[in-house]
DNA sequence: ATGCCTTACGTTATACGTAATTATT
DNA sequence: AATAATTACGTATAACGTAAGGCAT
């Protein structure tokens, strides 16, 4: 039988038009070349080449093989990037959110149980992810409802609630508790990703001047500015508290939110001992 | 890269299910496939296989390796297998006939000419002949008239003229010349593969027993019945007088025929040397 | 005179076999 | 004890490079 790199060197050979040029471009001698194609043309019982003294060219029968050695050698690329893909996605366990804070237990928690696995998150709308679910493309997602579905399990996980940052100056900074209404107007620094809670506020706060500012910066720029933030005790937990910055608990019923844990039941053993925690 | 000998082993050892039984089977120690398989996941990068201390099994990797395997080694088949019949058509010459007699000095010829040639012949319909004369299934066919069509080449080749051949003591065998109705009632020996002279003697002498009797045996059995026959000019030249039997020149248009040699344009090359003859 | 292919000969690299090791049934 | 897989080590084979030769442009 002949093997693949013949009929690699079979394609260059019939791209370059001579053995020598061929050769070349393989990184080995122009004889050892032309002895491979001798055996490939005995392996097959049927000559490929017309030799002229000192010039090569494919006859009808080589045109024939290079056309099947280019399909079979595009089939050799499938075969390696779909098995490396597919091992990919069983090495991997893909988990949607609606919203970052969440993940910043669920994935290190994910990591330690399974340090041989790649755990790849994204911020998804709620529809989505249940899609997803549905259709694999989640082992797990987050979602701030819970959900009653045969074949998904849903799992309490935590609570989120949402808290205005305003400085001391402002008006309001005294307040014990506001509405998102509240600060309606006014401009508001805002970081990226926000995932469902974007569509709360843009809903409640139609009127506010949102600057968004991406995650690196978002605490210099607080530090440095007058404008209130949004801040929420999940961030609080996981950065501690902002100098110089009062914290008042927001009111409105959907901005105190508990995050649900749901996947698949055929994933349920990977997910329940990370859950018992 | 991997090669294509991997790949059949995989298969085997996919069809085994062990490394010792597929080794066996491909008359190669056990230790000699085990790292062949070691190789093959090194060049995919990916585990092919769940290793237990004493067994081995394909993981999810191995059986999607597998399925391509299939797949390509079939591929490589196919490629040898084309590859080989398009050879074998490009060296053989495929020459097709109404009738027996003009292949006698055509296909030795053609040997003599086209020494490396395959020179195939068949009798046919004359319809199916220019069909296959025009779809390229023949190089050159033999008609029993001429043909003016655009492409085709018809270069008259040969006269053949049907005789009858009496036992002496058959009542019609002092005739100077006959016409088939005139035997027509009575039985008759017949070769087989008589091509076009079969359409005209069934249509002109419907009421004969036609008793067929395979070439080898023929002539035997003419010596040895007193049945009358077909003979020919050119069957005489070819095998010389029947001893004992008298020939009857048929007087029948139909049976005084001229043979055309036709062959596409595009031939024309292979066939002019041929007809200067 | 240079470029291109083939053949001959010695070398190297790679896959192989043997044998030892470990573990399972 | 028998079966099965891996690993270590020496070996053999098959592809390789170098070099020489022929031929054409």
């Amino acid at each position: 039988m002949f093997e693949l790199y013949q009929l690699e060197q079979l394609l260059i050979v019939a791209d370059c038009g001579t053995l020598s040029g061929a050769a070349e471009q393989l990184h080995l001698s122009q004889s050892a070349l032309s002895r491979s194609m001798q055996r490939l043309e005995n392996e097959i019982q049927v000559p490929l080449f017309i030799r002229h003294k000192n010039k090569i060219e494919l006859n009808e029968n080589g045109k024939l093989a290079v056309e099947y050695a280019r399909k079979i050698l595009d089939q050799t690329g499938d075969m390696v990037n779909s098995i490396r893909d597919y091992d990919r996605k069983r090495r991997t366990i893909f988990v949607g959110s609606c919203a970052p804070a969440p993940l910043w237990n669920l994935i290190p928690a994910l990591s330690d149980l399974y340090p041989d696995m790649t755990i790849s998150s994204e911020i998804r709308d709620s529809e989505v992810l249940l899609q997803g679910l549905q259709d694999g493309t989640y082992q797990t997602i987050l979602l701030p409802f819970s959900v009653e579905e045969k074949g998904i399990f849903c799992v309490k996980y935590k609570e989120e609630h949402l808290l205005f940052s305003l400085p001391p100056a402002h008006p309001l900074s005294g307040s014990s508790g506001l509405y998102l209404k509240d600060l309606n107007g006014e401009s508001m620094l805002l970081r990226p990703q926000l995932g469902f809670w974007e569509h709360i506020i843009n809903e409640k706060m139609p009127n506010t001047h949102f600057i968004v500012q991406k995650d690196t910066d978002f605490d210099e720029l607080v530090k440095a500015s007058a404008l209130p933030t949004f801040n929420s005790d999940l961030v609080i937990q996981r950065e501690g508290k902002v100098p110089n910055r009062i914290t008042i608990p927001i009111l409105d019923e959907e901005v105190n939110v508990t995050y649900y844990c749901c996947y698949a039941s055929k994933v349920k053993s990977i997910m329940t001992p990370l859950l018992a925690q």
